[in-house]
DNA sequence: CAACTATATTCACATCCAGTTGAATAGCCC
DNA sequence: GGGCTATTCAACTGGATGTGAATATAGTTG
């Protein structure tokens, strides 16, 4: 909870966060960067998308900081750049899991 | 961090959620809500949207679980349901000022 | 060096979805 | 019925996604 509300401005640049997680393809990749570092050719076939699908979403998960990119050869090495992701994650999740519990013990009692 | 990685079930519910908040107006309207119930008048004359606008947004909202609506009269007033939200928009703006810092750090250095 | 292969990015395009708006409709109170 | 409040409707718009082709870029082979 904080004191001051946020701007406008500043809800804006949050928004554009949830923005980027907004899509279940980007939090796919996110996912398997968990193991560590990956290629994109190695990022399509784990999560089956198109080449130039993964290409796409990596280059806007770059452009907002959350990986990082290495060059090696003819290869590109993706890597996790902001952890922070997870715990967003981690809380939806909970709060999703909690929720559906509740919705279930009402249909119980009701 | 999670021991089980997620299905890709899980992380379209989870990306579902995110989109709800990936939304400025959404967000504005949560935090005016952080005051108490309000009705979809003063929201929209707090917000500066259009009625139709505000109404839509608090029906997605709703339909989420995010916001809990009271009819009474005339009016219809909504109320926070949720307030987890405002911890992930905690997470995401700390996370924007420090990453914020950070370049502020690497223009002064580089 | 030239030709070729492999990896990744970009381009062009089609598609679809979400936001916004003004008008119309529904509900409620006097 | 008349005057509010809120929701819904119809339509436009912009932006984002996905795809296949084309384009770099790097490495390999003859």
């Amino acid at each position: 909870m904080r004191k001051r509300p946020m701007t406008v401005q500043q809800l804006v640049l949050v928004a554009d966060r949830f923005k980027v997680l907004a899509e279940p393809a980007r939090l796919q990749l996110l996912q398997a960067l968990m193991a560590g570092e990956r290629t994109v050719g190695e990022l399509t076939e784990g999560t089956g998308l198109s080449q130039a699908n993964v290409s796409k979403h990596l280059q806007l998960l770059l452009a907002h900081g959350l990986v990082a990119r290495r060059k090696a050869g003819l290869f590109a090495y993706y890597s996790l750049a902001d952890e922070s992701v997870f715990q967003l994650c981690e809380l939806v999740c909970t709060r999703l899991e909690t929720a559906a519990r509740d919705r279930q013990r009402q249909l119980a009692r009701g």
